[in-house]
Parts: C-alpha cells; structure tokens; sequence
DNA sequence: TGTACATCAGTGAACGCGCGTTCACTGATGTAC
DNA sequence: TGTACATCAGTGAACGCGCGTTCACTGATGTAC
C-alpha cells in the first residue's frame, strides 16, 4: 500500500487545521472547501479522500476544538488552580484573543453555527464547556455553590467576549471585557 | 397612486416581522427569501419592491429588533427598577426564552451573524447591548461601580443563554441557566 | 355617482452564479520478486 | 540492489442544485373627469 497510513493521516490533520482556522474566522457557511483545501496545500477533489462532506467536517473540526487550547498548555507549569483560574480570565478576556480571530474560542465564535449543525459538534460543545467549568471547579472547591459560580464565571466570560465581538471597537467593546474580568475575579476571590 | 403608502408600509412591515422571525429560527444564510415572502402572504419576486437585497433586509430585521422586546412592554406597569432589572433576569434566563425560536432575544441568537455583517447591523446590535444595560444601571445607581457591574450582567445573562442554547437539552443547560440567574441576583442585591 | 385611466404592488417564470460533490485520470510511493 | 507492478492520494474539469435576483406581465386600486 503506498502512501502509508501516517501520511494520510498528517494530510488529514493539515486540512483539520485549516478548517478550524477558516470556521473560526468566516463561520460554517461562508467556508468553501476549496479555500480549506488550498490553505493545507491541496486541490479541491482530494477532500472527499479524507472527508465524507462539509458537515463532517465541520464536525471534526469542532471536536477537535480545544483540545490544544491555549490553556491545556498554560496548565502545565506549576501552578495553584486558583492562579491558573485567574490567569485564563486575563487571558480570555484580553485584547489578543479578542483580535486574532483565527485562534478565537469556538465557544463564542460559533455556537450559533454548532448550535444549527448535528449532535455531534453540539457534543463536542458541550464537552468544551464543561471542560472550561472544570477549571473553575477546581480552583473554587467542591461545593454545590461553587460548581454554581464556575458555571456562571463560563458564562460570564464568554457572555462578555460574544458581545465584544459583535460590537465595532471603542468603548463599549472594552468596557465589557473590563467590566467582566473584574467582576469574575471578585467572584473568583469571593469564596 | 393606486395603494395607498401606509398599504405599502404595511406590507413591508410584514415582510419585516416574517424576517425577524425566520433569522431568529434558522439565521442569516439558511434564510430563503422566498420563505420569508410566503410567511407574509406574498411570493418570491415582491420582496425587492420593498428592500434592496437579503443584506438589507438582515439589517432592517437586526435594527427592528428590540423595538418590540417583552420587557419594554414589561417597563410599563409602575415599578420600581429594582424590581424589573429582578424581572427581567427571571424571564431572560427562564424555560419559555429558551425554548421559543422565533422570538428568542438576538443578543445570543445572531451575534454570529451580526459580526460578520455590514455596520448598520453591528451599530444596531450594540445599541441593544446598551439599551439593555440601561435596564441594570437604573437598578443599580450610577456609581462607575454599578456600570461595570450592569455591563458584567448582561454578558452573564446573555453568555448563559448562548451556551443553553447551544447544548442539548439536559443537566447543563438548565444548570447554566439555574447558576446564572442566582449569581445575577447575587450581583443585583450586593449593591 | 359612474367610468376610463394610470400607477405600481404583486406574480411567477427564467437567469446565472457559486459551490458542494463527482469522476476519470495521473503519478508518487511501497511491495514483491 | 534493481525493476515491474499495484494502489490510492491527489488533480482539476465538469456536473447539478439551490437560491438571490431580474424581468415582463397582471390586476387591484386611487384619481380625474
């Protein structure tokens, strides 16, 4: 068999990347495949090697989401959960990953895209928040009341970049982000 | 001139509210035209005697919005507003807002859409931002403090219902809506 | 009041573009000998 | 080690569908007389 099964599987993985990128910037339907194709190096027909469809991929994509998040990486230094718990607040909220648009949070860049999709991204979804819960979980303790406030901290935190990316730039957009982070450390401290 | 303007402006209002309805249901490109025109009584070719493209009417649709939101009609009986920042918290994050497509509130059922649109909507979108802040300053009194904590309420409210909205029916997303509504009450009585 | 007329809201067939998908083909590469 | 072969990843032209938009036409209605 030439071409062996590793180097299907690292083309696989180039056209993977591009589509998050290409989701991530432009959303579901305004992705050609073509675009996703030629930005891992490809022509068009050779998708349907890889792929079943638009959807499908559409739906990797989405799993595979987050799992090299920014802050899986950030947890590796040693850290209290509580540190790293602030540190992804500032890190969430902050002027980068508000502008660089191509590494954005799927959470707020394209739940109304997965929200229309198949149970399978509405999983992976799921799975991202609670995921990003669990880091609050952790840095908060174990009680009912704090699993209720990691919750709300998600919320709040994507709440505030969904709208900040909605909004043209000026005031409003960082004084929602300010006004977020601030109030999620106090809730964050609170305990 | 054979039917009057206010038959006219009827009609196009129509088209608007079928418009509202169906971007709420499915977005912005799902949308057909010809779909909205039917829901109004009206076929296919009609739609550009009274709007220029389906861009503008996304526009007009985004800008109507909230001209008719349940809770400006909700500020009209004598209360204090207190009680309808409490109020309002109560509806937005409840089962029927959830459930309801059609006239789900667009902060968190088109921001997508809305980013990735022209300016008309965008400025649109963040003047309902602000208007629905406005309802959380009042309650709160005008120091700075009570701003941020306004704006950290909206994001909270609307980010609980976007990951709602997103997830399959179940444990988390009532749980998410159950964790932001006492949180936001929390943050409303702190003051 | 009744009638002819002009306007333009509304109709529905047709157009045309864009893009997802298919398909016949190519050629790079691993394997068998 | 070298060579013929078989496989299948990758190519790019072509297909076909869906939908936004256009257009020639219809007919309901207000106005002038």
């Amino acid at each position: 068999m030439p071409y062996t099964t590793a180097h299907k599987a690292r083309t696989r993985e180039r056209i993977l990347e591009a589509a998050r990128r290409a989701f991530s910037r432009v959303g579901y339907d305004a992705v050609r495949i073509e675009d996703v194709m030629a930005e891992a190096g490809l022509t068009r027909g050779g998708f349907y090697n890889h792929f079943k469809s638009k959807a499908q991929l559409f739906a990797a994509a989405v799993e595979s989401y987050g799992l090299a998040t920014p802050w899986s990486d950030a947890a590796t230094p040693q850290r209290s959960a509580r540190e790293l718990a602030r540190w992804m607040i500032g890190f969430y909220l902050s002027d980068e990953m508000l502008r660089n648009v191509e590494i954005r949070c799927p959470l707020y860049g394209l739940p109304n895209d997965v929200a229309r999709a198949g149970t399978a991204p509405r999983a992976a979804y799921t799975r991202l928040i609670e995921r990003t819960a669990n880091v609050f979980k952790a840095a908060l303790g174990g009680s009912p009341e704090a699993d209720e406030r990691a919750q709300a901290l998600v919320a709040l935190c994507v709440g505030a970049m969904l709208l900040a990316s909605t909004t043209e730039a000026g005031d409003l957009q960082s004084g929602l982000r300010a006004s977020a982070r601030s109030q999620a450390m106090a809730l964050l401290e609170a305990a």
